[in-house]
DNA sequence: CGGCTTTACG
DNA sequence: CGTA
DNA sequence: GCCG
């Protein structure tokens, strides 16, 4: 039973014996013999030891209880048992390597999510390194997952679950591209994060031979078999599938029916639309947005150009001011595109020395001047990790068959593909690097306090210039306003359930703050389409929504996972948590919440000195909780005027286990603030490009 | 064995 | 069901 | 599929 957390702790994987403690790790040991000698943690309950995974292994293995002291997490191998210190300073994880330069000691004892929030996902970084081809191929295989069961599958029992396959090769992805040091075969299970068995073998292939057989047969259409050997039913066409689904208004689910009809290209499609198919068979019937997806594929599905988004981006600004009549507009370039955006190649960095960040001191910036340290580092990690002369050339040039350049809206993956081959446009690099198909931006005002409907307002200027596309002809044109009325009542559901929190019924009201969105086609100036996304952030949601919609996905689910780990909810307007039962902003109502579940403000963002040590004696953060903060007593949450939200103040009781309830001195203005206050190191949007 | 980010709109 |  |  306490095993089980006692192996959390101790990361440490030997490849050895690791399949027999999969799964049945906990049944198991229950039917050893009680500890001897456990040795005990001063913070743990009484009975709970740390241990390697080795000491599970052997334990499994010689189906009997190992002597804890051998396994100590210090203790490697072969090496001596020796004295069991009295209080072992964390196992050495085994990803300390992977992060590098980027481990710090902090890191031992997070978990998965959190860890991954220390990567950098530079894609060229991992370019330099060597690693890219792996991740590109772990990206394939996932969009082929993601193509053939959307994001979402249906349980045994009806529930819907998240695609895990498709999300397990994109955490296999995101792990390699932050690797520090050059992988090399054979991959051994349990090295990296989110690579076990199964993940583990497939990279191994990848490695030596440049793909492997699952996506050599998903890039054939062939049916694939999971990790038990089990031939997966309805697990083929994935490379045609994945090709319908590319366009927009076609899902997974459509992307099933065309391929079941025998559908192999666009072409094919349109045939079948038009009754020309299957003399007998009745027409396909398509949504508007599917036709209009297919007569304009070639220019939805091509890159934006850099003269494109400055276009948009300028229509926009136009459009608001037009709107308005007022000028000032903050027009931000959010998505897949400002991830792309690297800072300028010279380096004006050393005048301004990072205001508040003490540690990192290497890569996290000024890439250039670091380069060829960092690259003379990451070398050198080569070296060590580098198994041997013997090793094979790491990729291959073996290439797989070439997709079937089949479906007008562009082959296979990673790289050529493009527009469909109307040639209009040169095939832009040969490799990947290609341009997002779509431009997202978030627009703020940082006094201006918009009028409800001013996405409404923003849509009809915008459709009176001409700049985008009516919904009658079939593009999507959409307005949301978010409302965060639901907010409430699933955080306060979430917490009294799980938690036995039974205070009062729910009474704080999160201010039901909006976020209005347009998701449109635009027409550039000759005459071409493109996605555009439109998101309205006040000031106070500002920092939220920028981190929200640049992204990557991937890199919020780890982090919204991280702080839900934490009893905290975070999206694209704000940070939420519990405090007293009710639903309130972190920075502006309560201290955000550590590991123990203990309010505790990060240094210089408690309340000012005053009542000094603040609410959390036990683990406040050490030293001058206070030091800092003076400077903004600032009235109120910042400029945001309508983000205020939630009730605020007063909270009475100390109920909440003694954390430090009051309102902090400081507002998150900024990403950067953001990732401060909840202690994590700054990742510029480049580096946020988990795949 | 349960969970896996977010969640409203067309 | 599809979009972000 | 992998983690807790």
């Amino acid at each position: 039973m306490r095993f089980r957390r006692a192996c959390r702790i101790a990361p440490l994987c030997s490849s050895r014996g690791r399949r027999a403690c999969r799964r049945s790790v906990a049944a198991s040991l229950k039917t050893l013999p009680a500890p001897p000698s456990a040795t005990p943690c001063p913070t743990a309950p009484p009975g709970l030891a740390y241990v390697t995974q080795q000491w599970v292994s052997a334990s499994l293995r010689r189906q009997q209880r190992q002597a804890e002291g051998e396994h100590r997490p210090a203790a490697e191998a072969g090496a001596p048992a020796a004295a069991p210190a009295p209080q072992p300073a964390r196992p050495p994880s085994a990803y300390e390597e992977w992060l590098g330069p980027l481990w710090r000691p902090e890191c031992a004892d997070m978990e998965f999510a959190e860890l991954m929030l220390q990567g950098d996902y530079d894609e060229q970084r991992c370019q330099r390194i060597g690693n890219e081809p792996v991740v590109q191929a772990l990206r394939e295989l996932q969009k082929y997952e993601a193509a053939l069961s959307s994001q979402f599958l249906t349980d045994a029992l009806g529930k819907q679950v998240v695609n895990h396959k498709s999300l397990a090769y994109a955490h296999a992805a995101a792990v390699v591209r932050t690797c520090a040091y050059r992988l090399s075969p054979p991959l051994q299970p349990g090295r990296l994060p989110y690579l076990a068995d199964s993940t583990a073998e497939e990279v191994s292939e990848i490695l030596l031979t440049g793909t492997c057989d699952k996506l050599e047969r998903f890039r054939r259409d062939e049916a694939v078999r999971d990790s038990k050997g089990v031939l997966r039913l309805d697990s083929a066409g994935a490379a045609t599938r994945r090709r319908f689904a590319r366009l927009v208004g076609v899902g997974a689910s459509t992307a099933r029916k065309w391929w079941g009809r025998g559908l192999s290209t666009c072409e094919d499609v349109e045939a079948a639309a038009a009754g020309q198919a299957a003399s007998w068979q009745p027409p396909l019937a398509l949504t508007a947005a599917q036709r209009f997806g297919l007569r304009y594929r070639r220019d939805l599905l091509e890159g934006i150009s850099a003269q494109d988004l400055a276009e948009m981006r300028q229509a926009v600004e136009a459009g608001l001011q037009a709107a308005t009549g007022v000028g000032g507009w903050h027009v931000e370039v959010v998505g897949g595109t400002r991830r792309q955006q690297r800072p300028p190649p010279q380096a004006p960095q050393q005048q301004r020395p990072p205001p508040q960040a003490p540690q990192q001191p290497e890569q996290q910036q000024g890439q250039q001047q670091q380069q060829g340290q960092q690259q003379q580092r990451e070398e050198q990690r080569q070296g060590e990790a580098r198994p041997g002369p013997e090793a094979p050339e790491p990729f291959a040039p073996r290439r797989s068959t070439p997709p079937p350049a089949a479906a007008g809206g562009g082959g296979g993956d990673g790289g050529g593909g493009g527009g469909g081959g109307d040639g209009r446009h040169p095939p832009k690099e040969s490799h990947r690097d290609l341009p997002h198909h779509d431009a997202d931006f978030v627009v703020s005002h940082p006094t201006y306090a918009w009028p409800d409907d001013l996405i409404d307002r923003l849509r009809d200027e915008l459709l009176d210039a001409r700049r985008i596309v009516p919904a009658e002809q079939g593009a999507m044109c959409m307005l949301q306003k978010h409302r965060a009325a639901d907010l409430e009542a699933k955080v306060v559901m979430e917490e009294l359930t799980a938690a036995d929190l039974a205070p009062e019924g729910p009474q704080g009201t999160v201010a039901s703050d909006r976020l209005d969105h347009m998701f449109v086609v635009f027409r550039t100036g000759a005459g071409r389409l493109r996605r555009m996304d439109v998101i309205l952030a006040t000031p106070a949601q500002l920092p939220y929504a920028l981190i929200g919609w640049i992204g990557s996905a991937q890199f919020n689910r780890f982090l919204r996972r991280h702080l839900n780990r934490l009893h905290m909810h975070l999206n694209s307007q704000g940070l939420y948590r519990i405090l007293d039962g009710r639903v309130v902003r972190v920075p502006e109502g309560a201290p955000p919440l550590d590991k123990h579940g203990h309010g505790c403000w990060p240094p210089g963002w408690g309340p000012c000195s005053a009542a000094s040590g603040g609410g959390q004696g036990d683990e406040a953060p050490g030293a001058g909780a206070g030091a800092g903060g003076a400077a903004a007593a600032a009235a109120g949450p910042g400029g945001g005027r309508p983000g205020g939200a939630v009730g605020g103040g007063g909270t009475s009781s100390g109920s909440d286990s003694g954390s430090g309830s009051s309102r902090g001195s400081r507002a998150v203005r900024s990403q950067r603030d953001l990732f401060e206050l909840l202690g994590l190191p700054y990742r510029e949007p480049y580096q946020r490009d988990c795949p």
